[in-house]
DNA sequence: GCAAAAGTGTTGTGTCTACACCCATGT
DNA sequence: ACATGGGTGTAGACACAACACTTTTGC
C-alpha cells in the first residue's frame, strides 16, 4: 500500500509479532480463506489496518513461488499494489507505520523486492495511464500534483509540462475554482480534478499501430481493385 | 504457448481426457509439485508437449482465484505466456493441436479469457520491447518479420516503417547476407537478426521523464546558487 | 522489357521538453 | 514596488506514418 506523505513515496508496513522474522517489518497481508478471491482477501486484511474506502486503486503484481522465500514451510504469495490518495490520513494500528520507499528498514521474506517492484509498476503507469487519480486528492492545484508526481517518480517534474500533457490527454479537467494563495503571496492556483476515477490507458505508446483507415482485423481483407490504371486521390 | 504458424497467431491446446470438461480444449499445464517454482512447473508440464528448447520466452501473466472458475473444487491458477519462434515445428502429442487465436473452439474453465489476455500482453510488448525475437526465426528478411508482426498484431504492418523503427531502436542488426529471391523473381532480401535474445524495453514511452541533466533522485538536491544576479548559460 | 519484391528519400504530423515571458496575489 | 507562486507562448527535437521513387532480381 503506497501513498505520497510528506512529499515522499511511502509504504505501509506492519511489524511482525511472531516467528519467522518476529520483530521485523513486513507488508500487510495474510492467508487466503476458502471461497475468497485473492482480491477480497487482500481487501479484508488491509481493512484491519486502514479504512478500505481510502484504497483508491488495487492491482495484482506477481505471484512469488520460490521454495526458499519462506523458512521452514513453503508458501506462495501473490503481491498486490494498493494506492491511497495523499490527503487521506488513515488511523493505523500501533503495530504499523509508514516508511519512505527510499529508506526501507530490513524487510521480512522477499518483501523488499516486492515493494520495489510495486514502485516500478507505479512509475510506469504514471506515464501512460491516469493512475494519478489514486495518489492525488479529489481536487488539487497543478503544483500539488507536481509534487505528488515528483515524489512517486523520484525526480523533478515540471508543472508547466505536466499540466499540458495531462490536459492534452483529457486526463484532467478544470473545476472553475481557485485555491486561495498562501501566506507568502503568489497567484492563486486553479483547481483541477481527474476526469475519471478508474484506470484508463491514456497513451497507447503503440508504435506499429494499425494503418490509419483499417479496421482491427485486416488479415481477411481482399486488396480490392489492384489499381490497374489510374491513381485515384 | 503462442506461435505464428501459417501466417496466423496460434495457441497450443490440449484436449482434456478427464472430467471436468472432458473432451474440450484447454491450455496445457498442471499441478505444482512440492519444492518447485511456478516457472519450473510450467516448463515441466510444457516439456511433455513440446521440446523446451523451443520456448524462446516465458513470462507470468496473472493468478486467477475466482472460487467458481473450476467446478466442484476450488483451484487457483497462475497463467503464463510462452512464445515459440515461427520456424520451430515441434513434434506434439496426439492430444494437442495448434488453434488460431482468432477462431478458438470453446475452452475449458476461464482459459479463453487467459488466451486473450496473453495476446493483449504480447501485442503491447511488441510495441515497446524487443519480444519479437521470441516469435521470429534466428535470421529473417524484413518481409518475413513483417508477416509475423502482422499476424500477432492483427493488422497490416508496413515493412518500410517496421524496418526503420526497429533499426533506429537498435533492436535489429544486419547480417551481411542476402536471401535468394523466390521463384517469381524480385529483389533478394537482406537478412537481419535480433541483436539481443533476451527481453529488453526499447521504448520507455516515458513521457514525464527526468529532466535532461538530472540524476534519478533529485529530491535531496539543494537548489545551489539561487541565481542572485547573473544568468549563466 | 516487364512484373515482382526490396529498399531509400522525403514530407508532414503529432507529442513532447525547455525556456522565456506574462499574470495575480500578499506584504 | 517587489517577491512569490501560477500560467501561457513559442521554438526546437524527435519519432513516427505515409507515400513516391529507385534498385535488384526472375522470366
Amino acid at each position: 500500500m503506497l501513498q505520497v506523505r510528506d512529499g515522499l513515496l511511502q509504504v505501509l508496513l506492519w511489524r511482525r509479532a511472531h516467528d519467522p522474522f518476529a520483530g521485523s517489518w513486513a507488508l500487510p497481508g495474510g492467508y487466503l480463506e476458502p471461497g475468497e478471491t485473492l482480491e477480497q482477501s487482500i481487501r479484508r486484511h488491509l481493512a484491519q489496518k486502514v479504512d478500505v474506502r481510502e484504497l483508491a486503486h488495487l492491482e495484482q503484481l506477481e505471484t512469488r513461488s520460490e521454495p526458499d522465500r519462506t523458512p521452514h514451510e513453503w508458501q506462495l504469495a501473490t503481491a498486490y499494489l494498493g494506492l491511497v490518495p495523499s490527503d487521506a490520513d488513515p488511523r493505523i494500528p500501533d503495530d504499523t507505520a509508514w516508511h519512505p520507499v527510499d529508506a526501507l528498514p530490513p524487510l521480512a521474506f522477499d518483501h523488499e523486492s516486492i515493494v520495489l517492484a510495486g514502485r516500478e509498476r507505479l512509475r510506469a503507469k504514471l506515464s501512460y495511464t491516469n493512475v494519478g487519480y489514486a495518489l492525488a486528492p479529489r481536487e488539487f492545484t497543478i503544483s500539488q500534483l507536481r509534487d505528488i508526481y515528483a515524489a512517486a517518480l523520484g525526480h523533478d517534474v515540471s508543472a508547466t509540462n505536466l499540466q499540458r500533457v495531462l490536459l492534452r490527454r483529457g486526463v484532467l479537467e478544470s473545476t472553475g475554482q481557485l485555491r486561495a494563495s498562501g501566506p507568502s503571496g503568489g497567484r492563486p492556483g486553479a483547481l483541477f480534478r481527474f476526469r475519471k476515477q478508474t484506470l484508463e490507458v491514456t497513451d497507447q505508446f503503440a508504435v506499429l499501430r494499425p494503418p490509419s483507415g483499417a479496421g482491427p482485423s485486416s488479415l481477411l481483407r481482399s486488396r480490392a481493385f489492384p489499381a490497374k490504371g489510374g491513381r485515384h486521390r
